[in-house]
DNA sequence: GATGAATGAGCGTTCATTCAT
DNA sequence: AATGAATGAACGCTCATTCAT
């Protein structure tokens, strides 16, 4: 039984030495001009082996996508705990923003995964995907938990913390990679009123509803 | 002289032709899928005719990108154009968000379109190129028009269109191409609520709030 | 009849462009990496044009050949005439290694032309091609002139020469080129030694048989 | 451990055969005619083989160049060694003769070896490659030797050797190639009468100093 | 005569994949 | 399980050559 152990330990090692020599190639030259034979020596394997853990440089792709992808969550879910004592009793929208900036941060810090994970994060893979490797929850739950806890309601929680997802993302992309149309630091400070904004639009409150003001205008969608 | 004339017309007839057989091949089966020679064949050309008029298939997808990118803005803006008699008298967020209808509806129509293009639209690629084979403005112009012309004024115009632009084609590549975390039906109104949201935010409001402006720039809605 | 004299001359004209052309580039980057477009670019022609004067570019390079050889030997005996009133009147050996040091200068000055001829020039080349561009005298005829009208005499005269001028192609080849195994300016010295000592070897003396003094060996150093 | 042997045997095994397959080629077409998917299939392996032990046809010529050099050498040495119980003991000059005869007997009787040789001998690869595969000594070594182990002394040694080795290798070229200007047969003899005069030439004499005959012969630089 | 667009054979090179060891 | 030598299809690219204009 402990040999066994053993051995799947030893095959876990491999894999993890190709994801990781592969994450390395991979943002240093693109997954194109990355061939499978690199990825084996530089994980200090023979290239037959390679196929003995994947089918393709792909399936390598997927796994390491979704596994930065959590591991940008978890390092802002683990900012935010230090930050506050108690993180779910505080203000939703404060949470949510300093999520944004920590994970901008995190992009500024390394363009490449920046580049890694936007070119090839397909909702597809971010969502399906269980990551058997790191037992721990999927990404969105940070925002499942904060949403659950607070105090303040809003509808379509899913729906907008995807759109807020996908504006970080794809506006983060070109600026920080191309510095375009602007510097980051310029845009920081308007895509947080934008996501302000928007978390506003879907606040539910008691009294005043917020539909109200958009609401005459949205009629339509309350009876939706 | 005439003869001249024609030999140019070929030319361009046959940039052209490897311009349309290079587009049904990307987003068959994507780029790094599609060979130069396929290309070519593909237009009816032999491999080397291919490097009399590209240096290579990459140099190709950034003619087809920002092509297909002015194509879908300029259809959004006649169709705006036939719905409105003086476009740039009406309302500016009744406008941008039939806009975005507008291109969403396209999308919809041609995934594969949305894919190559979300792909591959790079901010640089998209503001820098100017497109020779139109005569027409650039993609951004619409909205640099529309807001021009608008009675409302807004803070970091350019800033807040990007952000929308970019709202708007990463949120609905994986719901259009993967129906994905909904149907791109569901999406669009909340979607249609954030861009509103957005365009409150950064309005500059003399006297009356912004939020005025904004219900009876929906009124629209209500006929609709 | 002048009409096609002109035609005539235009010919020769593009000919000549070509040639040019044709050595500027060869010596650049050598002949294998030198392609046909390019020496029809270099000389302002298209590249259709080119076969209307030459077969391929080894036609070229033959005819260069022959020519540049010609060159180097026309401004040795140029450099001679200059030097002596009557340069035939002169001690052959003397105006021999005259003609020797010349050349190593010109070789010296133009590293690349000495590779270009050292490489190409077969002996087949070097004595059949009869030159018609320039209508004067073949290369070897400057050695046999001075022979010819020389006090002392030579046995095996074209030998001799063909032996001489081998000797010194073929040791600055590598000399200047590649600085091996010497400097030239140290093998210069030791090379026209080498010289003087097959020129002695070869004279025929009045009173003493040149084969007598090969057999003895060194005998005819006594009387030197 | 044997398995090990077993494969490296393997590779040099692979190794050699496209070594030969290159020369046969290379001396029946040369070597700009040949490609490396010849030069693979001629040694009955995929086109892909090739690269894993050369990295271009031109890393085999030099392998090839150097490697016919010494076989030449040693063979004539071999020759000598037969001919001779101590060769070091004999004349100098006699065993150089017999080199050189033996040198261009080898060559009168494979011409493409000649050929191949002298077009691609250049200095550099001659002197500084060490050859691996054969664990002889390079090829110079074997005059070294023969100029160590001599009574008679010499001034210059290696340029000496250098200049009588080129002037074999250069006359011979196109004699024994294209048979101009004369017949190899005609050569030998005053190419041979040449050498001695060379040889003669550097010769350290005990009783008159080297530098005697040679200030005496140029005596023609103080006229000048 | 002069052109240069078009051709397509053929090159060097890469690399995913296989398989005997 | 691990290896890495061997494969050969497929690639990008070049270029001599042709030929309609």
């Amino acid at each position: 039984m402990i040999a066994v152990g053993k051995i799947e330990d030893k095959k876990k090692q491999k894999k993890e030495a190709l994801l990781v020599s592969a994450m390395e190639l991979f943002t240093e030259k693109g997954i194109e001009e990355t061939s499978i034979s690199e990825i084996a020596k530089n994980a200090k394997m023979a290239k037959g082996t390679f196929y003995l853990y994947y089918k393709d440089k792909y399936e390598i792709r997927d796994h390491l996508v979704t596994r930065k992808a959590n591991e940008i969550f978890e390092k802002a879910r683990e900012g935010l705990a230090k930050k506050l004592a108690d993180p779910y009793s505080c203000d939703v929208e404060e949470c949510i923003i300093y999520l944004v900036e920590n994970i901008i941060c995190q992009f500024k810090e390394s363009p490449f995964l920046l580049k890694f994970i936007a070119k090839n994060l397909s909702w597809g893979i971010f969502s399906n995907i269980r990551i058997r490797d790191l037992d721990n929850k999927n990404c969105m739950d940070i925002f499942d938990d904060l949403l659950m806890f607070s105090k303040k309601q809003y509808r379509q929680k899913e729906l907008m913390i995807y759109m807020i997802v996908e504006l970080v993302n794809s506006t983060c992309y070109n600026v920080i990679l191309y510095h375009m149309p602007v510097e980051i630091e310029k845009l920081k400070d308007d895509l947080i009123l934008a996501i302000q904004s928007i978390l506003k639009q879907f606040e539910c409150t008691e009294r005043y509803n917020a539909q109200v003001h958009v609401s005459s205008g949205l009629s339509r969608r309350e009876s939706a």
